[in-house]
DNA sequence: GGCGTGACTTGAA
DNA sequence: ATTCAAGCCACGC
């Protein structure tokens, strides 16, 4: 079996704490693949209907950059809120304090 | 089989 | 400090 670059993602993205949040590059870093944070994305666009909390991965900048993927702008804002993140502005409050990165909480 | 796309990141000017 | 440009790799047509 062959598992694609998604599959990975996919298993970290869903690794992500409720109320917490991460980046595409962190997860690309987590993968090595530091500069290929638009894989990640890319991945990202795949996921839905996989289980998988797109809505917890944001960019580097705590920016909900994907939510219009979503089907509409305000659902992802509005899980994020249901999860305890507030969100300012299209932009994760806090950031720093929510950001769950992979490589520190996996302890690779 | 080749070209373009894409929810980003980092580095340099 | 901010703004511009290039890079990265897999999937779709």
């Amino acid at each position: 079996m062959e598992y694609s670059f998604y599959d990975n993602v996919y298993s970290i993205v869903r690794l992500i704490p409720k109320g917490r949040v991460t980046s595409y590059g962190a997860i690309a870093k987590y993968l090595g693949t530091t500069g290929s944070a638009r894989m990640v994305g890319w991945a990202m666009n795949q996921a839905h209907g996989k289980n998988v909390p797109a809505h917890r991965v944001v960019n580097g900048k705590g920016l909900l950059t994907g939510k219009h993927h979503f089907g509409t702008p305000y659902i992802m804002q509005k899980l994020l809120e249901n999860e305890g993140i507030e969100i300012i502005n299209d932009q994760v409050s806090c950031f720093k304090d929510v950001f769950w990165d992979p490589m520190i909480e996996l302890d690779l």
